[in-house]
DNA sequence: TGGATCAGTTTGGTATATCAAACAGAAAAT
DNA sequence: ATTTTCTGTTTGATATACCAAACTGATCCA
């Protein structure tokens, strides 16, 4: 239960990281982190741990780690220990529900305000992903495919969308890489749905886009579901 | 310049303030400060005044702005000073906009799961806002409002839809004092959006339920826009 | 043998110290 | 008089020190 820090890098010397102070790039790092699958669902993030991983003092990994749980990508159990949460069958659901209604909005959004450039760079992490996932390399194509997403909320032009959908996006990032690492997630036919946004974008259509972009979160939802279903049982509160 | 503690209660000696640790209670008491116009648009926020005026140290001070700002209540300068972001035309508009899709999704959850407390208690708030109102005071009234629209997200059962309204309504918070202080905003028929939102959580109508609240957001917008455009004019960024 | 208690350890929370970047104001040079 | 520069001060960022609550495990008592 020590290896969590296996996959972390350490923030020390050079890190060219960006701009912005170490609590930042702590928090991305963190961030990172339950993105990859570094830290998985019921994992205990201790600052002490964490600091010694990072090479940082206590002070901006607790300041990381409030921020984090602000956002509710982390829970606070006791008003104490930091958990990455566990999530139910029922708080996927609310989060897969949120997701289609504010990435629905995105798309449509995006699907008004797209440029070439914005198409371009969709058209192209699709491909990434189309190709990751040919390689069998799930845990990639996942990466491809939340890059795609947050790059359509990115074009919707409102940093606040953005900022909910990134929310739920690390709410569920835990969860998936625990699911793609059994590969257990095909997600068919989402290469249609993500060529059918592009085409929307093209064709500036806001409803087309959001449709697409909505059933593609719904149709990948259900094998996760089923997944949970499996995994935890239908009752268990998740917390502990 | 440094009027801003004013308003500001010490967290210091007893204070039965709820559960959890002291950084929560800043957060908390800088948010309270955020919607009840302590701090206005473009004050900057110094984490050692801070903590002087709620008699603490400066490290859980700077882990409540280092939270609020990530939520987007506050903006870092240059990553560096704590401002209060002053919302430009346009943010207010992308704002709204979020408002009306959340909390028009909150209050048609809502309406599936009204429950006879949950109508009891929004009927008593908009009494309480009709009242405060009624006597002219607008900031009391404004407050009421905000817990009207509150509660009733509360309702939809999801904390995070809450939470993300929770977070919009923070972000808006400022600005509405101003306003309200001038009392530019009259809202006239607002009480009735209220009250029809109430009739479709009686009748378990989501549908009405959410096209009531949009009118109530949108309604009550256009005014505060007009305000908005008043004050900073349609060019200049807000930030600086 | 089983449960309670107590000490040693871990770990989160907060205060303080320290450092460096930004800032402001005064003095000096053009 | 205007600009530049230099210095003292403010203030954010981080590390460290310290404390108290929680946890662990062993001992002691029933």
């Amino acid at each position: 239960m020590k290896e969590n820090s296996g996959q972390l890098t350490r923030l020390e010397d050079d890190r060219a990281s960006a701009q912005g102070n170490r609590s930042h790039a702590v928090s991305e790092e963190i961030k990172r982190g339950l993105m990859t699958g570094v830290f998985r669902p019921g994992d205990k993030l201790t600052i002490r741990e964490l600091a010694g991983s990072l090479g940082v003092s206590p002070t901006p990994v607790r300041e990381a780690l409030v921020q984090l749980a602000a956002e509710g990508a982390l829970t606070q159990i006791a008003g104490r220990s930091f958990v990455v949460p566990e999530l139910t069958v029922e708080s996927y659901e609310d989060l897969r529900r949120l997701r289609v209604l504010i990435e629905g909005e995105g798309a449509g959004r995006a699907a008004e305000n797209a440029t070439k450039a914005v198409i371009d760079r969709l058209t192209r992490i699709h491909d990434e992903l189309i190709t990751a996932k040919g390689a069998e390399n799930y845990k990639e194509a996942m990466v491809w495919n939340q890059r795609f997403h947050l790059e359509l909320c990115a074009a919707a032009n409102s940093p606040r969308l953005l900022r909910i959908v990134e929310g739920l996006w690390l709410q569920m990032g835990p969860i998936l890489n625990v699911l793609y690492e059994r590969r257990d997630v095909p997600a068919t036919e989402s290469r249609h749905c993500h060529l059918t946004v592009i085409d929307a974008l093209v064709a500036r259509d806001a409803d087309l886009a959001r449709q697409a972009i909505q059933e593609d979160i719904s149709g990948s939802a259900g094998a996760i579901l089923n997944n949970l279903d499996h995994q935890y049982g239908q009752k268990d509160g998740g917390r502990r």
